[in-house]
DNA sequence: TGCTTCACCATTTTT
DNA sequence: TGGTGAAGCA
């Protein structure tokens, strides 16, 4: 906190909104009268059913605002809660811009990054140490793992990740073990039960929650401790929920708790774009919404900003072959626009390149910037194509989603040390490092180490700083665990003396011999884990940064730290200032608009998944295909391919019934003229929108020759294959990419 | 202990 | 088609 907060702070009331005049003027002019009612609403539960683009997040800022500005809260009173990090981060910055520095009273943050907050403080009622540690899906999954292992649990009849979906599933409708059992009947499930309950016992033992805990012990707690939840029920006056159609069971539970003395729960969703049923969300918990506050308040907001009406009528089209939805009809009144383009073409390479081709003439020809072109898919698999083809015709791209900067080995491994030294008893972070570098602890090794801590009721950790007292190991394994229980040792010293993170990730990264280890690997991949680490030395020092801005707290910098990264996804990775076009799968698409929308692979047995047909979720599948179309300003295209290599087979598929379900009058239908695919560019009939570049005269390039992309950067050439094709390795990236020499934007570097 | 080969299998994934 | 994970060998 800054001492410019510091003064505002004492300030607030009024806040910096308007002088003179009523302060909630300027605030309610810029809004329409749905919005309008929406922010002014008095007291008690409000639902607002915001359809696509209809400017739900004005609402709830200007609600926010609203509330600070008549005095109906304290900033401190107010909690507003996304799903996203990077939607906290735009509603905070929003509300500041608003209210100014008092914003910072507020709780505006993610349902997990509250809970976190909470049971930071709270978790030792709940038995739990709060250094706790946060664990990803795959921590959870390497512990789900182990418990299978334990109970002797076939994981071939088993699959560890359903029994961790199933397991997840029960958290989110907050069924815990005991109950979970009581519910089964099935030998599989049954089983399922006994991985809970041991999975269950052996997170608590290594004092870690994965992103389920979060909520579901927030919920314990909450049910359980009268004075707790007495406390926060009090401070929280208003609670503002945003995507209120994606909560989950534990999450409306929350909600409930929390908002149960003062009444006063505004949430903000559109039950048209709930497609994370398969994560838990339920869609009945904005459906029945009404039913379960009482005296609710509904406001609609049909009224799109965003689109064409012909983009809405086609997405309410589409809709209407849904039951069982609150009615809602967008409407807008920025004229008709042009038609909805539907495309057949002949596979999925003319498909890629009927994409690019219109890509270069929308940006050439009409003037369209390319950051305003995404082309959405239903899953990740259609990307390479169309990637490639795009590298061919050098449209410059970028692709949301994929791997992720915190899932990376390296970067999960540094943690890991990390983790271990605040959380000794984290047992998963300790199996990842305890042979990463390679100091000769292989599996023999570790798991008479894991057997002695369990049978014990010690951690690994104080297994290995006993290691004489383990039976059954050599000479061998006995000195090199006892040099890394040193090891660890003498870092945690370091780190308890508080350095900052930055330091102390330094000092990790040199003694454990992880850095040298990378090094003497002399190899590409290693150079760019070691520039990744240095990149997380990076974000280090600036929390430590911002840290000494802010002053002291109450827990530890190193274990803020964590904990802070561990709720962090680089979701908002994306782009906006170059010129790239946008490739993401639908689910990312959610809350985010394009002037120009390509939504590809609209086929039966690609979308809708014909998993999702099979497993009776159509709907939600439909529902994709509206968020999907709803993301389009001006221009959608939706596009098919007779044929497709799916999974190495080939397959013929009819086009998606989805497309169908546009009135024709809404359509400009193209047809592809059967033509031969493949490596030839251009032709005519679909796919040759525009002339593809000419060929330049081979560069004359071999095998060991750095190159220069100009999208990819710097590369090595590592092979040379006939028809002048040429396999590059980029540095930026890491990958290899096969290119045509003649066409892609490659020269020597000199 | 650790590397290599082979078989398998396969949505979507805010945290 | 390609990535992952478990058995087999040096």
């Amino acid at each position: 906190m800054t001492q410019g907060d510091a003064v505002e702070e004492h300030e607030w009331g009024p806040a910096p909104v308007e002088v003179g005049a009523d302060p909630t003027e300027r605030l309610l002019a810029e809004l329409n009268p749905p919005q309008r009612a929406a922010v002014t609403h008095g007291e008690g539960p409000l639902l607002v059913l915001a359809g696509a683009g209809s400017g739900k997040t004005r609402v709830l800022t200007h609600r926010i605002a609203y509330l600070v500005a008549t005095g109906m809260a304290h900033p401190g009173e107010i909690l507003a809660i996304t799903f996203t990090n990077k939607a906290a981060d735009e509603m905070r910055e929003r509300v500041e811009r608003l209210v100014g520095g008092v914003s910072r009273l507020m709780w505006v943050m993610t349902f997990h990054s509250a809970c976190a907050r909470i049971l930071r403080r709270e978790a030792p009622r709940l038995g739990y140490k709060g250094t706790f540690t946060i664990y990803d899906q795959a921590d959870s999954l390497r512990m789900v793992k182990r418990a299978m292992n334990e109970l002797e649990v076939d994981p071939k009849r088993f699959p560890p990740r359903t029994v961790q979906s199933q397991i997840s599933d029960a958290k989110n409708r907050l069924i815990d073990s005991v109950e979970f059992r009581d519910q089964q009947g099935s030998f599989f499930e049954e089983t399922v039960a006994d991985v809970y309950e041991m999975y269950e016992r052996r997170m608590h033992a290594a004092n870690a929650m994965d992103f389920d805990d979060l909520l579901v012990r927030t919920v314990n707690l909450l049910e359980l401790f009268e004075d707790v939840r007495e406390r926060y029920q009090q401070a929280f006056r208003h609670v503002l929920v945003d995507e209120y159609q994606d909560t989950n069971r534990a999450q409306y539970r929350l909600l409930q708790l929390v908002s149960a003395i003062h009444g006063n729960l505004f949430v903000v969703g559109d039950d048209f774009q709930s497609v994370y049923g398969f994560r838990g969300a339920d869609i009945r918990n904005i459906l029945e919404f009404e039913r379960d506050f009482k005296d609710t308040e509904v406001v609609k907001l049909e009224q799109n900003y965003r689109s064409t009406q012909t983009i809405l009528s086609a997405a309410n089209a589409i809709m209407a072959n849904n039951r069982g939805q609150k009615e809602k009809r967008l409407w807008t009144d920025v004229g008709e626009g042009v038609p909805v383009t539907i495309s057949e073409l002949t596979d999925e390479h003319a498909e890629a390149r009927y994409v690019a081709g219109e890509v270069e003439r929308l940006a050439t020809e009409e003037g369209v910037a390319r950051t305003q072109i995404a082309a959405f898919y239903r899953t990740n698999a259609l990307s390479r194509v169309l990637e490639d083809t795009l590298v061919r015709y050098d449209v410059p791209y970028q692709v949301i989603g994929g791997t992720k900067f915190y899932e990376r080995a390296e970067i999960k491994d540094a943690i890991a040390y990390l983790n271990v030294l605040v959380n000794p008893d984290d047992a998963i972070s300790f199996a990842r490092i305890v042979n990463s570098p390679r100091r000769g602890i292989g599996q023999t090794t570790q798991a008479r180490l894991l057997s002695h801590a369990n049978t014990n009721g010690i951690s690994p950790l104080e297994a290995a700083e006993s290691v004489a007292r383990v039976p059954g190991l050599g000479p061998g394994a006995v000195k090199a665990v006892s040099r890394f229980a040193e090891m660890i040792a003498s870092l945690r010293q370091r780190s308890e003396a508080e350095p900052p993170v930055a330091g102390l990730l330094e000092a990790v990264l040199s003694e454990s011999g992880y850095l040298d280890a990378l090094e003497a690997e002399r190899t590409v991949e290693a150079e760019g884990r070691v520039e990744n680490l240095n990149e997380l030395v990076g974000v280090a020092g600036e929390f430590d940064a911002n840290r000494a801005v802010e002053g002291p707290s109450e827990i530890s910098p190193l274990d803020e730290f964590l904990q802070q990264i561990s709720l962090f996804s680089d979701q908002d990775q994306m782009r906006r200032d170059d010129e790239l076009v946008t490739l993401m799968t639908l689910h990312n698409a959610k809350g985010l608009e394009f002037d120009v929308v390509f939504m590809i692979g609209c086929e039966e047995g690609v979308f809708p998944h014909p998993r999702s047909v099979e497993e009776g979720n159509l709907e939600e599948e439909r529902r994709l295909c509206y968020v999907g179309v709803t993301r389009a300003k001006r221009h959608l295209y939706l596009t098919s391919a007779r044929e497709r290599n799916l999974y190495g087979a080939r397959g013929y598929n009819l086009a998606s019934r989805f497309l169908g379900e546009v009135p024709d009058q809404l359509v400009e239908r193209q047809v592809a003229q059967s033509q031969p695919s493949g490596w030839s560019l251009g032709g005519g009939g679909l796919g040759g929108g525009v002339a593809p570049p000419q060929p330049r005269p081979a560069v004359e390039l071999g095998v060991g020759d750095d190159v220069i992309h100009a999208s990819f950067g710097e590369g090595i050439v590592t092979a040379v294959e006939p028809g002048s094709v040429v396999v590059v390795r980029f540095a930026g990236d890491n990958t290899e990419r096969k290119l045509m020499a003649d066409y892609a934007p490659l020269r020597k570097a000199s």
